[in-house]
DNA sequence: TCTTGACATAAAGTTAGGTTTAGGATTTAT
DNA sequence: ATAAATCCTAAACCTAACTTTATGTCAAGA
């Protein structure tokens, strides 16, 4: 059993987030002895899950909505499957959309890179994209639709 | 050269957050003929390096301060090539994370296809790591630090 | 020419996700 | 037993990134 200021240090949140996170429902029923929270397996395992799912897109009011859904029991598997299949697209199609950042970033390096060679941007204006590196022009390729 | 409604269609933007970013200086010196914006190439990479700094975690100021470098000249080369650097390793650091939680989607989903199939999470919260299947244990231990 | 649709501005409003403040209660170390 | 640290709540406050509103200008087709 952790106390919040515990929690607080485990997973590096401030402890006004952690009690925010409580007050919008997102810890149903944590024990608490004469006013103060305990924080158990349950409630740390919790906080993993929100992490999880902040990280995934979900808003805090979703959050709830999972976590009244584990509440209600064995009835509400699907909904939380279904949740959790949705969310892995959702995580697959930003990991694709930020390679894509990433490509223009590695662009951008070897751009200003070249760049101070040169000490201008004469040439790259007038560079087709044949002229690039292979690796750099994937990279633009990937970038630039 | 394009109008602010075109520009919205191309990137599928409110006509308002583009007029709010050009207020916000993102597009320095953006012509305009009678009052009315006029949207050239460079402007339209300008919005394509803005949705990837966005992406990258840069808040408006900042991506502010690199467009007035762009706007200094070659003198700035460094400085921006320097952004662009750190911006890609945050980005490189995100998806590690983003992979990561993709892992514990993975987890949940196969351990709510398994209570279904139970009916019950009797068997799986008595389950070790050792009990589950390789690429679920991987998944389950990459998540679980 | 007149109407309609797209453009413009300034300023106020919105939203999510916290954080801070004020005023107490409780626990822990000395 | 007392002081310091940690806990509590309710409510006000904050910030970034837009969005909406009110009001007015401009341009192209009938």
């Amino acid at each position: 059993m952790y106390t919040i200021g515990q929690v607080s240090e485990l997973f590096r949140l401030p402890i006004s987030t952690l009690r925010y996170y409580d007050k919008e429902g997102l810890f149903p029923n944590i024990e608490r002895v004469s006013g103060i929270r305990k924080f158990g397996e349950k409630e740390i395992e919790t906080l993993r899950v929100i992490e999880c799912l902040k990280k995934s897109g979900l808003e805090i009011k979703q959050i709830k909505q999972f976590m009244q859904w584990c509440v209600e029991g064995s009835s509400t598997y699907p909904k939380r499957k279904e949740l959790f299949e949705t969310q892995k697209k959702q995580v697959e199609a930003e990991i694709e959309r930020m390679n894509k950042v990433l490509d223009m970033l590695k662009f951008k390096c070897w751009y200003y890179g070249e760049a101070m060679k040169n000490g201008n941007e004469d040439k790259l204006s007038s560079l087709s994209v044949s002229d690039m590196p292979s690796e750099i022009r994937e990279a633009y390729l990937n970038s630039h639709d």
